[in-house]
DNA sequence: TAGTTTCACTAGAACGATCTAGACACCCAC
DNA sequence: GTGGGTGTCTAGATCGTTCTAGTGAAACTA
């Protein structure tokens, strides 16, 4: 069935158009040199024979691709939500997009490297887990900005959330609540995870109370597991790493017929798409992950279009109240 | 600062070795011609200037790119899960994943341009929305299968499960744990919905009980919607759409302090991540995602290295119990 | 010994675009 | 009428590969 035509390429369109394959190339591009009447001529002919630029070609020949590869987590929900505003962003700029996905598998260097063979002019990561070793490695070769941690030395981009910040506001906002025991379920080994557990720590201490601290994770099983390891000594009010694992400790609590938020107040991290959930209604630390990219987007065309010296851009998260925090039961 | 030097190319590694540009490309692909001790000085030489083959250039000479184009919605947690497998059988079969996703305005036949034009050899479209005589006209000039979608006509190949025979197995179980009174919240306008809505009316008929079906969606809010619809009338089991509308569904029930499954059984339908969540233990139909994405990358494959005529494989879906549906009360 | 086959290797065209340099026509000013 | 500018268009090189056709030497066959 299906015969497979050849494709046409700009020699195809010129020689319909009864012109050049250069002059074909400067109205594709939209570039200046071109009479009005022979655009048009050219237009029509290429609209006719269904022609589109190969961009391998495309890619290959010019200095400038115009291209932003980004590497993502296929495995992580929250980054999806990311390759869709780095997509708006980048289309926005005159950009576009080369998507490489970190599967099982495929590990990070992998993404990489297939994107830097199509001629990205600028590598974005998302939270990226290679040492700063390793990506400065690759920033030698091409900008490359981390989306979502900062510790990445001094010559790779960086677009983050204050993660400190971010604790302190979750702090005041559940202590201004009236809350004296609060513990923070911690994303072990996860990019950040450090971070938001020693600002934990300090924003307690700041205000007197206790900073207790229990090993948790990124996904809802951890957020699950933590929730057993609580019920013994139930504090009013929790900080978890991230949505997904509120998630689990809210489901955890809950089995144990404990009310949400009266029994316990839980905070999420991250106001990813779960905490918007008109039945979850989490109260969580927004990054504003729409906001980063575009940001990380941003980033990534001024390194490419001029600017020297990378930058490290820090965004302070907000919180969004719903209702899974409330001042503590007046026992 | 980072110095952006020129990345070594085949020119490059052939005067490092004192060899001909032909030989280098012969030995990097590992293509018969060479003598084993020139091969080595070769690959010596190109890993001492860090060299890496451009992909641009490569694709672009090479009849044979081995490059399979995959379209997904970045907004669709389920085809993550899709992407990850895919990657997976791609691999081993010798062959690249070309990723585009489908994002907000960013709309479907955009994504494939894309991938058509950095010369994939076959397209690979998750739950395509294009009508049939769209998906027709990609197929003409390379071959196309649907993932998850049957009805796209004779040019186009599909992979797809059982709608029929999975919504079968739901009712069977069902009324087989002696359930009378079922109810069918569909999918809307989703993919598969009209299948799958279809196909409960003829099974509850075949099992003498009346098929009702209220109005749903793919998303947990759907779900929700449908749990507040079904409140003034409950039935013993629902089907839902899929397992976020079930999620929804069961959020719903919950608020209205019913439990799950002894006022109601509720079966989801994907066997996704959400389903498997320890907390939630939903019972599910599964389509065996992974399984289906390494038969879509099959039918590619074959269909680039030869097969003339497209297929339409169907697989049959399974039932995995656990624990949100049960015998209904016995009042 | 002459002819054939095999093996290791190379020169140069080709892929489909962009880019550089220059040709040609036309208009204007002096 | 000549020189210079401007606007439109083209030829040919080029990007970094792969592919085709072929060369030359060694090894085998008759």
């Amino acid at each position: 069935m299906a015969e497979q035509q050849r494709r046409p390429t700009l020699m195809d369109v010129a020689r319909a158009a009864g012109v050049s394959r250069a002059l074909v190339s400067i109205v594709m591009r939209g570039a200046p040199g071109a009479a009005e009447s022979t655009r048009q001529k050219v237009l029509e002919a290429a609209r006719e024979l269904g022609y589109r630029p190969d961009s391998r070609a495309r890619l290959l020949r010019s200095s400038r691709t115009r291209l932003l590869g980004l590497s993502f987590f296929s495995a992580h929900p929250f980054h999806a939500e990311i390759v869709d505003a780095a997509y708006a962003e980048a289309t926005a700029r005159g950009y576009e997009i080369a998507l490489s996905a970190v599967a099982h598998g495929r590990p990070e260097t992998r993404a990489i490297e297939s994107l830097l063979d199509v001629g990205s002019e600028a590598l974005i990561m998302i939270s990226p887990t290679l040492s700063s070793q390793e990506l400065e490695r690759y920033a030698r070769q091409v900008p490359v900005v981390s989306l979502l941690r900062n510790d990445v030395g001094d010559l790779v981009d960086s677009v983050s959330s204050d993660d400190h910040a971010g604790i302190r506001i979750a702090v005041d906002h559940l202590a201004g609540l009236g809350h004296r025991s609060i513990v923070h379920v911690d994303g072990g080994t996860a990019v950040s995870a450090d971070q938001r557990r020693a600002a934990f720590r300090t924003e307690m201490e700041r205000h007197g109370l206790e900073a207790k601290i229990i090993p948790g994770g990124p996904t809802e099983e951890d957020g699950l597991t933590a929730s057993r390891s609580l019920r013994a000594d139930l504090p009013s009010a929790v900080v978890a790493f991230n949505d997904r694992s509120a998630l689990g400790l809210i489901e955890g609590f809950r089995a144990d017929g404990l009310k949400i938020p009266d029994d316990v107040s839980v905070l999420g991290y991250d106001d990813s798409q779960f905490a918007r959930l008109s039945y979850m209604q989490l109260s969580s630390i927004s990054q504003d992950a729409p906001l980063l990219a575009a940001t990380a987007v941003k980033q990534a065309v001024d390194r490419v279009e001029g600017a020297k010296e990378p930058a490290h851009v820090v965004r302070t998260p907000h919180l969004v109240v719903r209702k899974t925090t409330a001042p503590p039961r007046t026992t």
